[in-house]
DNA sequence: GACTCACTACTCGGATACCTTCTGTCCGAGTTACTAAGG
DNA sequence: CCTTAGTAACTCGGACAGAAGGTATCCGAGTAGTGAGTC
């Protein structure tokens, strides 16, 4: 089992986003993260398309949140880049073989099915009780205040 | 994030171990369940590796559980198939780039890899709730009592 | 001086190759039960 | 009848191809800003 490492950009780019004041071209993003242009704007794009930020066309366009961090999950941009589609999926094997369960019998999932969506719920609940606000709080909190300001502040600045 | 499909069958050929009392070939187990049996035999062999099963050669050999069905966990069937490494891999991405976070500042890991971790923590505490036991239990309220048994007893019949 | 228009440069978006990982399969090494011969 | 050697069948274990999804990339469609030309 391994996450798409497309998430942890993705997560990066809306903390960086929340001291951006105008809209942030993909490209400036990579070059802060030293990370492919091409494929961070790929994520970028699952976030658009999931309704997490918004993207500005043009001359002076690029992405920006659509509502406040405080508002935006981790499970948001999770979801938005990694997909919704549960890690375990049952296939129902019990309903074959020699000794099938018959289907009348299989009105609710199997004890496995039900552990493992119990689990991914925690996951999922643990996921949705973070906001990308706390995250911003947390590099304030680990870098010194005003860190993410100079982020800002560089975004800003005309790109080398 | 996609978890490998070879959990759900050894989940499954944890719980009909159970209700065994001598060794089962894995291809017994796979005519069981009516998968591919050198692709479960791959699983079992995981399982082996891990010492939650016991393989045992020779004209009656097979699989048998190591320990009681109440000492095994799904978080350690899930580890010994699908890997013990974390899903989220942080690449400490905030150390590269025109603003990089010295290295003498990254003595502990950064609020992203911090949240995953903790939401991954949560699954993994959900795991290791629930035993094999607990879902052998589970099949017998689902399918009535004496369902373990009968497959047990199917198990011991010479295959067709 | 103000307005209009065409142009340029920059943005996003989706379609296209490459590669790692998972899926599925095969054959060889080793062990056990069975059979038959001999004492 | 018991012992013993040999045989045969069955088991696991790791090494070998094929397929799928993630990774990385590129080029086209569209839009905002910019400058010249005109009234």
């Amino acid at each position: 089992m391994k996450m798409s490492g497309g998430v942890e950009w993705a997560l990066h780019c809306c903390v960086v986003l929340t001291a951006a004041s105008e809209p942030v071209p993909a490209a400036r993003l990579a070059q802060l993260h030293d990370v492919s242009p091409s494929y961070l704007a790929k994520q970028m794009q699952a976030l658009s398309r999931a309704g997490l930020v918004q993207s500005v066309q043009g001359k002076t366009g690029g992405y920006v949140l659509t509502r406040g961090a405080e508002e935006i999950t981790l499970l948001d941009v999770v979801q938005a880049v990694d997909g919704t589609s549960p890690a375990f999926v049952c296939t129902e094997i019990r309903q074959r073989g020699p000794l099938a369960t018959p289907p009348e019998s299989c009105t609710k999932p199997c004890g496995i099915a039900r552990a493992m969506a119990a689990a991914e719920g925690a996951w999922r609940a643990s996921l949705k009780a973070t906001t990308i606000a706390d995250l911003a709080g947390s590099v304030e909190r680990d870098n010194g205040p005003g860190a993410l300001a100079g982020v800002g502040s560089w975004l800003s600045e005309p790109g080398a």
